[in-house]
DNA sequence: ATGGTAGTCGCACTA
């Protein structure tokens, strides 16, 4: 396996890989990350555009498909190996898939889709967002009792559905309440984040008074004048990759694009 | 102050 000097990743959730297949091609060809990871494929492992893929450069494929719903994927241009997909609060939803990377020192990339939560953020009366905080609890607990040398560099990716800090909201106050920034779900993410001593590597790039979003709802007239995003997708790294983050960005271009996923991407650069 | 859009699948659901 010849060893790999940077490792390039990123994170997209593409609503509908199908219909966006053409986007996908620009993205990978202006930005060639090593690895994609995708959130809300929306179709089937046998529906999934693998030989278009192929086409690209991207032929190491790990697929965790679903009918209409969820479904998250990792296409690379290196090889990839153990791949594992879990299922969590035992609902049957396609929402994680990793892989480890050999030529990049087995760095393991974990892709998520957290659920969205739906409307109101009560447990009592929404039980989607009571799914919601007990799939972040299960995350947690899970990488509280898998702290060990071979998972010890681990980069986690992907639409988390929970924009923390203050500025990762168009407006703070306005949000409070809102599903995606509420204090439960932003305790609740901060102690994932502690379960393995995570490290935010967007807000290793961007200081946390500035203002950094990677989604954009639909329902806007003009979602560039107005401008009321959120950060709802993310990349972390563990303490033994610390001193590897070389470069962040986050593809605003690409939310502009025709027919566009209502997220841009967002890719990282590591020194290995 | 409410409703606004998008995708999949089939005429509702999730986001």
């Amino acid at each position: 396996m010849p060893a790999m000097k940077t490792l390039k990743v990123a994170t997209w959730n593409i609503n509908s890989v199908r219909l966006r297949i053409g986007h996908v091609e620009k993205f990978l060809k202006e930005h060639k990350p090593d690895l994609l990871c995708l959130q809300e494929i929306k179709c089937q492992n046998d529906a999934f555009p693998e030989k278009d893929f192929k086409k690209f450069g991207y032929g190491h494929i790990a697929l965790n498909g679903q009918k209409a719903y969820h479904g998250v994927a990792i296409v690379s241009r290196v090889p990839i190996a153990d791949i594992e997909m879990r299922e969590f609060c035992k609902m049957g939803d396609a929402r994680h898939v990793a892989v480890t990377v050999p030529g990049a020192g087995d760095v393991r990339v974990h892709n998520y889709y957290v659920p969205a939560g739906g409307d109101e953020p009560n447990v009592e009366t929404n039980e989607k967002f009571a799914h919601k905080l007990n799939f972040l609890t299960e995350m947690e607990s899970w990488y509280k009792a898998h702290k060990n040398k071979k998972t010890a560099k681990m980069v986690l990716v992907g639409d988390l559905n929970i924009a923390p800090l203050e500025h990762d909201v168009w407006s703070h106050k306005q949000l409070l309440k809102v599903v995606s920034h509420t204090p439960i779900e932003v305790e609740h993410l901060d102690r994932l984040m502690k379960s393995h001593s995570w490290i935010d590597v967007m807000r290793h790039f961007v200081p946390d008074d500035e203002k950094l979003y990677s989604w954009w709802s639909y329902r806007a007239k003009d979602w560039a004048a107005a401008n009321k995003g959120r950060r709802l997708d993310h990349i972390w790294i563990t303490p033994a990759m610390a001193d590897t983050p070389k470069s962040m960005q986050v593809v605003t271009d690409a939310r502009g694009w025709e027919r566009p996923s209502d997220h841009a991407p967002v890719i990282a650069t590591f020194k290995l």
